[in-house]
DNA sequence: TCATTAAATTGTT
DNA sequence: AACAATTTAATGA
């Protein structure tokens, strides 16, 4: 299991940041361990925390009244998020749940401003990652319209292997059909002749319980392609 | 270390 | 959604 040094020193801005605060980081950032289908925040609750993903996989979503649900995104190791709602000082405008066990870091929402307050560096990243954030909900918005379910799963794979968005993002994550199924909110069985069209193709390999990106800018090319 | 079994994941209908 | 086939992990000799 992962301490939170370890996640600490893979955070890109940590490292930048001053002994003080760094210190501060670690004695106030705690470790949650979250059960499969377990709530890191509910919609609703007040937010007090900035979270990060050490190990495992999130999914932040929202169920509708009619029971629908919708996915928002898919979030690895290395991924941190949240700071919208912290920013605002606001509830939980989406749930947040995890797939499969994880461990969550969670970073108290006064220290969060104190670093903004603090570090340019941090902000920076802030900054960046809400851009990113930005670009793949739009990269989202186009793909849900599209039906073709291998250019979804392509859009859900390239937003989860966005070096940006998740520095430690390895070209991969385990992660099984069933969950591209969930994240990218199509059935299994579609997403089973994604997978295995995209490997024909060349941009991916895939085996029991993981799938690999072995062609990133082929996968992002098929993505974006005019059909 | 190897064989057996259970559980998880995949492939098909 | 259900079923069979396959892969992995766990167990114990």
């Amino acid at each position: 299991m992962k301490t939170t040094d370890e996640l600490l020193l893979t955070t890109p801005w940590f490292p930048t940041l001053t002994q003080e605060l760094q210190d501060q980081v670690r004695q106030n950032v705690s470790l949650r361990d979250v059960a499969p289908d377990g709530y890191v925040c509910r919609r609703g609750e007040p937010s007090h925390c900035w979270f990060g993903v050490v190990d495992g996989l999130i999914k932040v979503c929202n169920t509708s009244s009619e029971g629908r649900i919708m996915t928002f995104a898919g979030l690895p190791p290395g991924a941190w998020f949240g700071e919208g709602t912290v920013l605002k000082g606001d509830r939980w405008h989406y749930d947040a749940i995890a797939l499969r066990a994880s461990l969550v870091a969670c970073l108290p929402s006064a220290l969060f401003f104190r670093l903004l307050d603090e570090s340019i560096i941090f902000n920076r990243f802030v900054l960046e990652h809400v851009n990113e954030r930005l670009g793949q909900l739009m990269a989202m918005v186009q793909s849900d319209r599209l039906t073709e379910p291998a250019l979804r799963v392509a859009n859900c794979l390239l937003a989860m292997f966005n070096p940006r968005l998740y520095p430690l993002g390895k070209t991969e994550i385990p992660l099984t059909q069933e969950e591209i199924g969930y994240l990218s909110g199509i059935t299994r069985q579609k997403v089973n002749l994604a997978v295995r069209q995209m490997e024909a193709l060349g941009l991916l390999s895939v085996s029991y319980g993981r799938v690999m990106v072995t062609d990133l800018h082929g996968l992002r090319r098929f993505a974006t392609r005019t059909p």
